[in-house]
RNA sequence: CGGGGCGUGGCGCAGUUUGGUAGCGCAUCUGCUUUGGGAGCAGAGGGUCGCUGGUUCGAAUCCAGUCGCCCCGACCA
């Protein structure tokens, strides 16, 4: 028989002020509502509240994994070393990995993920490609012992995960299970209230689309990222920059005195140009000990992990190494370097026919250079962080920047672990194969998180009916007489139409009661004070619009449980 | 792991510079009043000042070490 709840009852300690270790909204929220605490860095405990709500995700999660045929299952937390080391991990996952040793001196790691764990265990149970595809995955709690967890839930040491594994014949196989995830994934944010886009990770070494990410958007997000409408979405690190030319003034190639401070900003300024129509110099010194020089636009940086790939671990060059080359800070140029510098020029700027570059010299450059003629690039590539406003790789429309909350990520393995770990299944061929895999992650506390990072307001969190802890809270003014009879009428009613009814039962001032509620964030206050019930009304409102209005008595309950099961997704 | 900061009743903080035996607000408990947006008054309880060692007649305060936590960087659900 359900009840309702007692907010008299209710674990849920709520705090006045913001506690001083969090620093994120979602963070300081769920503290503040009594959803979370922390028990040491990176470790928090779920509170009652917090675990409805995570409940209630898992409950989106199941449902959405059953409708594509994955089975829940599941394994242990400790993995055995051995089958670390079958799959070659062993070495080479850091100290983000938790080992540890029992009694008898066995070697364990507590499973940050569980890729081997589910590899071993199928492989001697799938035999044959008549059994497959196969999809499994479980809820679980994972523990990677980052090196800083911060912002509460959000990176977290411990932290709920979802985390399934396919297990297919062949690539198109895996390719199918893939896209049915990744289709899965993308409801599995919608149904939760999550704004989310989905980012090419990793378009690299095997190409395609091989795995993306779901990043929930939220400027508390830690990944930067670039979108455009026609569905295009890729982080800023991975994003390649397609930059519309703006020209230098002039064609002839011309020394011209530029009295500023040296930074494009104001050379822009003093020249009544575009920081873009200019062309920024870094001067580097690549692993092999090359000095390069890289040509930007004006208006664009130099990608860190682009750089990286082209030119390994590199330094910026100190003054000592720019002097030896001919270089002069805040005046750098193609133009009269030494010889020995390699030079390197953004792809986007290819075309480009007209430089406005420094002249080597402080105090001047040269507008109107042109590269094949006044000077000589060594190698165009693609090496500018990519930022709003430039063009979409995919339909050309400007991009547009915003931040991203990792909460998700879907992936084609191949054969990566099945051929390391010698997991094979015969084929209709008669041949023996390794298995086709796919690996696919939700973080599902983080997942909490990202909601509350997107859904809350001054006064608190701001819940989506579908993951709100409970539905409906009632505040009755008086906690006896007739508003409290009223108020547990409406609260008996609610709950038995299958409403989640909170009542605030106890002994608080009216303010406090209002506080709580907005700061625990469920979706409807239905407040009973003496005022309304002589009129025979109570007064609901709806958290996340402040609306108020005021309803019969009699008729509230099916009032709000209709809202509520339509909202319910 | 590098850089910065912080550890003082449950929470938020002051006190540390200049050593003298611990304080404020909130919360808690009791009583009275109050009751539609974090009430008022009166009273009460609660702290080996992160830990260890040292200096000193005397240490929250100075010194050394150590542990923990937070923030910024390199990794990830």
């Amino acid at each position: 028989m359900k009840k309702y709840m007692k907010m008299s009852q209710l674990y849920s300690p709520t705090l006045k002020e913001d506690p001083a270790e969090a620093e994120l909204a979602s963070h300081k929220l769920l503290l503040r509502a009594g959803m979370i605490r922390k028990t040491a860095a990176g470790l928090y405990s779920y509170l009652p509240l917090a675990w409805r709500s995570l409940l209630k995700i898992e409950a989106v999660i199941r449902d959405e994994m059953e409708g594509i045929g994955a089975q829940e299952m599941l394994v242990p937390m400790i993995v055995p070393a051995e089958i670390w080391q079958d799959s070659g991990r062993w070495d080479v996952y850091g100290p983000e990995l938790l080992r540890l040793r029992d009694r008898h001196e066995r070697d364990f790691v507590v499973g940050p993920t569980h890729e081997e764990t589910f590899v071993d265990l199928v492989k001697n149970e799938l035999r044959s490609y008549k059994q497959l595809p196969v999809t499994l995955y479980q809820i679980q709690d994972k523990f990677r012992d980052e090196m800083r967890p911060r912002f509460g839930l959000m990176r977290g040491r411990e932290f709920i995960m979802k985390d399934a594994y396919s297990f297919d014949a062949n690539v198109e196989g895996m390719q199918k299970s893939y896209e049915d995830q990744k289709e899965a994934y993308a409801r599995i944010c919608e149904r939760c209230g999550l704004k989310a886009l989905p980012v090419v990770a990793d378009s690299g070494q095997i190409g395609g689309d091989t795995s993306v990410e779901y990043m929930a958007l939220a400027e508390a997000g830690e990944a930067a990222l670039v979108y455009c409408d026609c569905g295009y979405a890729a982080d800023v690190e991975a994003a390649r920059a397609d930059i519309a030319i703006e020209e230098g003034p002039g064609t002839e190639c011309e020394r011209i005195e530029t009295p500023c401070e040296g930074s494009i900003e104001s050379l822009a300024v003093f020249l009544g140009i575009s920081e873009r129509a200019c062309r920024k110099s870094f001067a580097i010194i690549a692993e092999d000990e090359t000095p390069v020089l890289c040509l930007l636009p004006g208006d664009h940086e130099l990608n860190d992990v682009k750089a990286e790939h082209a030119f390994g671990h590199y330094d910026p060059m100190s003054e000592e190494q720019m002097a030896e080359y001919g270089l002069v800070k805040g005046y750098m140029g193609p133009i009269g370097a030494d010889k020995r510098v390699r030079v390197v020029a953004d792809v986007s700027l290819r075309e480009s026919t007209s430089w406005l570059i420094g002249a080597n010299e402080a105090g001047w450059h040269i507008k109107g250079a042109r590269p094949g003629r006044d000077f000589e690039v060594d190698e165009w590539l693609d090496l500018a962080s990519a930022k709003e406003g430039d063009r979409c790789p995919k339909c050309g429309a400007p991009l547009k920047s915003a931040r991203g909350i990792e909460v998700s990520q879907v992936f084609q393995l191949g054969t990566k672990y099945s051929e390391a770990m010698g997991a094979t299944f015969m084929d209709e061929d008669g041949k023996e194969k390794p298995f086709q895999m796919g690996c696919y992650g939700i973080g599902v506390s983080r997942t909490l998180a990202a909601v509350v990072e997107q859904h809350h307001d001054e006064h608190g969190i701001v819940w989506p009916v579908c993951v709100a802890p409970y539905e409906v809270e009632i505040i009755p003014l008086d906690a006896k007489g007739e508003v409290w009879d009223a108020a547990e009428q409406i609260a008996n009613e609610l709950t038995e139409a299958g409403i989640e009814v909170v009542v605030d039962d106890r002994k608080e001032r009216p303010g406090v009661k209002f506080n709580d509620a907005d700061l625990m964030g469920y979706p409807y206050q239905v407040v009973c004070g003496k005022r309304g019930i002589k009129n025979g009304v109570v007064e609901v409102k709806e958290r996340a619009t402040g609306e108020r209005a005021d309803v019969a008595i009699a008729e509230v309950a099916s009032y709000l449980a209709n809202r509520v099961i339509a909202e319910r997704k």
